[in-house]
RNA sequence: CGGGGCGUGGCUCAGCCUGGUAGAGCGCUCGGUUCGGGACCGAGAGGUCGGAGGUUCGAAUCCUCUCGCCCCGACCA
């Protein structure tokens, strides 16, 4: 491909609305452009990268007999109105009408009457497609003999974020892979679970960036289990923790944190009410402080606490004051205080509500004395005794609290965010390291919760109806592009992994005005491309030869021939690898075997570096 | 949704405070000189200053409303 002829526009400043990395590269390399606020346009080199990814995907996913369909973009409410998703999904989902209800709308407002235009909204975009998959099998599944199946389609997705944000990785508008398996038992779509378990494995370690799969939280859906897989990079939104002894990898609002107990040496003390008074907004360490009397002249920091009020909403909508209990030096989980209470919604009580309600202002709420709160408390707490807590007076603090003693009632739990260095649950040896993931992929086992609801089910052997049992699995595929740029750069740009590279070798001729070394440049061009390779040959005239060399450091292909007068009287081009920089100089002839010694390398580099 | 910021040629920005009929750099076109890490000279094309209303003899500039975009937070997977 001449690039003369290609679709591009490099930018050397940094357009203004680009705040990630990968957004900033990919919209300077000119591969994608915004039309609206999280929706892009992939112009034709981001368009080859995500293309490439797609194929590996598809591959893998054919040797695990999977199937492709496409289904529309465009939902009806009724089948979302059915899943129950209609009301759930909230404004993430966007919905609109189309025209005959328009007609009736307007017909109403033409009475006069005004009604509520979202009641008329009969269609949607669809952010995922359980309820469509889930519709076109009960049609045509009916036997147990057609279990399990496996299907999956590659489609535009649309999504309504509030903050779109961090270009492809946050949009609105994304490319998304999602597979829905349906089995005839539990025991079934475990192994179907596992199956696209190792096929995920098997397609991040081909795209050539360095993931991790990792348990996740699956929310309040009882029996299921999650792993999610994380493309590594600093940027990344994730904060991910792995065992560094054994395979226990997991997003950190799932890790379980090991208790770490104190108080548990001290000899118990009564309640001491409104003991230290501390006035202004007081800190952990000077609760530690304060915790002084005949025996303690100050506490460490392990003994203070502190005091969370949530207000939970549960399934069925009713509504209840949560208190949580932590240690003052450790974080708290929300995700597993939700977890917990079994809740469907929790929010952190608004600090006006929790004023009125504790008495204190912030800094000097406990969990002393509260009524008609459900008391949860840390484990790491759990058979201590004297630590501090606010007084629900402001600027007091009580010494002493002993949470079996003063919170009749209250329940133990894995509550706080597991930290690096904690020691590992699993198994006990290893401590926790500290990595920033993007989720690109997720594979989630649904169980019956569609097929329930939309009456998805089959005659089993014995003539009986069943639901079937789902699991779903999705594979951002836009996200997982911009994923690899933001782990794969350096200040001069983009460094492509080989197997998504919009193109693998950059023909860079200097002197495109003389015959010669451009017919040199585009043998070479020729030659590599029917041996297979993929060659991008810059051919523009009029650029000098470092703007010609920031470009296709910019656009970042793996490996650059440079063609010029200078090198060609000596008989010689280069080749140059992005990542590693190292030159080598051959005769143009040799350009096929040269490139492929080098993609060998780079591979071979991939499998070492990449994956795990 | 709360808080903050920004909308001026394709891109980055100046001009706005203190109203007087629109600029620079990059990019683009043409001609010439250059040519191994974003060269130079000359000549050009390109903008209803986000939109609407108002104040004024006169608005990119002041006022009001509105739309869009970005950041932080909340939210979400």
């Amino acid at each position: 491909m001449k690039q003369s002829k290609l679709l591009i526009q490099t930018l050397r400043e940094v357009p203004r609305d680009a705040d990630v990395v990968s957004q900033q590269l990919m919209m300077r390399a000119g591969m994608i452009q915004k039309v609206a606020s999280g929706i892009y346009s992939y112009l034709p080199l981001a368009f080859r990268s995500i293309r490439k990814f797609e194929a590996i995907v598809r591959e893998e996913l054919a040797k695990d007999g999977c199937q492709e369909l496409l289904m529309p973009a465009v939902l009806p409410a009724e089948l979302w109105q059915e899943s129950g998703r209609w009301k759930f999904y909230g404004d993430e989902l966007l919905r609109f009408c189309d025209r005959k209800a328009k007609a009736d709308l307007a017909e109403r407002r033409r009475r006069g009457e005004t009604p509520d235009e979202r009641e008329f909204y009969n269609f949607c975009l669809g952010p995922t497609h359980e309820e469509v998959i889930t519709d076109i099998v009960r049609k045509n599944v009916r036997s147990y003999k057609q279990l399990p199946m496996n299907l999956f389609q590659v489609q535009t997705k649309f999504r309504d974020e509030r903050r779109p944000r961090f270009g492809l990785m946050r949009g609105r508008e994304f490319t998304m892979k999602d597979g829905y398996s349906f089995h005839a038992d539990d025991a079934c779509a475990d192994r179907g679970y596992w199956a696209m378990y190792n096929a995920y494995n098997r397609i991040f370690s081909r795209l050539g960036v360095k993931f991790r799969p990792v348990e996740a939280d699956s929310g309040a859906i009882g029996g299921s289990f999650t792993h999610e897989f994380h493309v590594l990079a600093g940027s990344g939104e994730d904060a991910i923790l792995s065992c560094d002894a054994c395979d226990y990898t997991s997003n950190i609002e799932k890790t379980e944190a090991p208790a770490l107990r104190a108080g548990v040496n001290e000899a118990p003390m009564g309640l001491r009410k409104d003991h230290f008074c501390t006035p202004g907004v007081v800190g952990q360490v000077e609760q530690a402080a304060g915790m002084k009397d005949a025996e303690h002249d100050g506490m460490p920091i392990t003994q203070t606490s502190k005091f969370f009020l949530y207000r939970v909403t549960f399934a069925d909508g009713s509504t209840r004051l949560v208190g949580a209990v932590l240690r003052g030096d450790h974080e708290i989980n929300p995700v597993k205080v939700k977890n917990l209470i079994g809740a469907a919604d929790m929010e952190l009580l608004p600090l006006d509500e929790a004023e009125v309600f504790t008495g204190a202002k912030t800094g000097f709420m406990g969990p002393v004395g509260l009524k008609d709160v459900q008391m949860v408390v840390d484990r790491s707490l759990e058979g201590g005794v004297n630590f501090t807590c606010g007084a629900n007076r402001t600027d007091y603090h009580h010494f002493g609290l002993d949470p079996a003693r003063d919170l009749p009632g209250c329940t133990y739990a894995d509550l706080r965010m597991a930290a690096e260095n904690d020691v590992c649950t699993r198994c006990g040896k290893g401590r926790y390291q500290a990595f920033r993931g993007i989720e690109v992929g997720q594979v989630f086992k649904l169980g019956i919760k569609y097929s329930k609801a939309m009456s998805c089910t089959f005659l089993d052997e014995q003539g009986k109806e069943n639901p079937m049992v789902m699991g779903c699995y999705g594979i951002g595929i836009t996200r997982t592009v911009a994923a690899a740029v933001e782990q794969n750069y350096d200040a001069d740009g983009i460094i492509w992994p080989w197997p998504i590279a919009p193109y693998q070798v950059h023909v860079v001729c200097l002197d495109p005005g003389s015959k010669e070394v451009l017919g040199v440049a585009s043998l070479i061009e020729k030659d590599l491309e029917d041996a297979g390779f993929e060659v991008l040959h810059d051919d523009r005239e009029g650029l000098s030869p470092g703007a010609k060399f920031k470009d296709a450091d910019l656009l970042g292909f793996p490996l650059r021939i440079t063609v010029g007068a200078k090198g060609l009287k000596e008989g010689m081009v280069e080749l140059r690898d992005r990542r590693t920089k190292q030159v080598v100089k051959f005769r143009p002839e040799a350009a096929v075997g040269e490139v492929s010694v080098a993609r060998d390398r780079i591979m071979q580099e991939l499998e070492t570096a990449g994956g795990r």
